[in-house]
DNA sequence: CCTCATGTTGAGGTAACCTCAGCATATCCC
DNA sequence: GGGATATGCTGAGGTTACCTCAACATGAGG
C-alpha cells in the first residue's frame, strides 16, 4: 500500500483510460456531426432507423438501450427536422411507428460515411490487428 | 451497396461497441459508488485532491478537463457534504486552495477501493492478456 | 364488459456540463 | 505609483440527454 500514485496505474486506471478515450472520441464524433448540427443520440437513432426500417418508439428506446419515454423526445426532435415521420400501426392502435423520411435516408446515409471516416480517423492509428483485438475485446465486455 | 446490416460491422461498429461498454461500466460505476451517495464527477474529484493533494479550482478543472466554471460546482457540492474544505491562497489572494478534510479523505480511501474491486469485476471477466492488450490499445488511443 | 397489460406521451426533475459577465487581485509598463 | 491588462473565482442562467411518474388510449383474456 501507499505504494503512491504511479502504481495505482494497474486495474483502476484501466477504467481512467477507458473514459479517457471515450471522451476523446466523444469529442471527436461531435465534430464530425456538427455540418448537421445533429447530436450524437439522434445519429444513433437514425441508424437504428436504417437499419431496422419503421420501428416502434418503444423498440426504438430498446435498441438504443435508453427509457422509452427518453426515445419519444429523440423521436420529436428528429421528426422537428423532418428526417423522420410518425405513422399510425396498423397493426395496433396504441402504436406508433417511426420510419425515416427521404431526407431523412440522404441525411443518415450521409452521417454513416461521416461516421466511418471518422472512426478511420480515430482506430485507424492503431494497426489492424489491434483494431481486431479491440474489437474482439469489447464485445466480450459488452455482456 | 446495401450489403446490409452484418457487413456495417467492422469500423463504425467498433465506436459503436465501443459506447455500448461505455454505458455499461458507467451504469455499473454508478451502483459502486452509490452507498456513498456521490456522483461519478465528484468522485472523480476526490480521486484528483488524493493524488495532488490541495489544488486551486483551476487546476482541478484542467485535471478534469471541464470548465473552470464547472469545477466550482463540483467543489461546492463536495463541500456541502464536508469531504473538502476551500481556503486562501496564501501565495495570491484571488485564488482558492482546495483540499480533502479528514473525512474527505476516509471517503476517497474507501472509493478508490470500491472502483478497483468494481473495475475487478467489469474488467476481471477478461484474461489477463487480454487486460493488458486492452489498457495498452486504450493508452495508444488516448493521445 | 370488466380487468389488466401495453404503448406512448405530458409534466416535471436531475446531473454535468456550458457561456457570459462581474469582481477582486496580480502583473506589467511607463 | 498608477493605469492597462491579465488571471482566478463565482453568480446567473442555459443546454443536453437522460430519468420517473402518471395519464390516456387501446388491446386481450376471463
Amino acid at each position: 500500500m501507499t505504494e503512491d500514485t504511479a502504481e495505482s496505474g494497474d486495474d483502476e486506471s484501466l477504467a481512467e483510460t477507458f473514459w479517457a478515450v471515450a471522451s476523446r472520441l466523444r469529442r471527436q464524433t461531435r465534430e464530425a456531426l456538427a455540418p448537421w448540427e445533429i447530436t450524437p443520440s439522434q445519429s444513433r437513432a437514425l441508424g437504428v432507423l436504417a437499419r431496422h426500417g419503421e420501428v416502434r418508439p418503444g423498440t426504438l428506446a430498446e435498441h438504443l438501450r435508453i427509457a422509452p419515454r427518453s426515445a419519444t423526445e429523440v423521436i420529436d426532435d428528429l421528426q422537428a427536422r423532418g428526417l423522420v415521420e410518425r405513422r399510425p400501426d396498423p397493426a395496433d392502435r396504441r402504436a406508433t411507428l417511426v420510419a425515416l423520411t427521404e431526407e431523412g435516408v440522404r441525411v443518415s446515409t450521409a452521417i454513416r460515411a461521416a461516421r466511418r471516416a471518422e472512426a478511420d480517423r480515430f482506430f485507424g492509428h492503431l494497426p489492424a490487428t489491434d483494431r481486431a483485438e479491440l474489437a474482439r475485446i469489447l464485445r466480450t465486455l459488452r455482456g
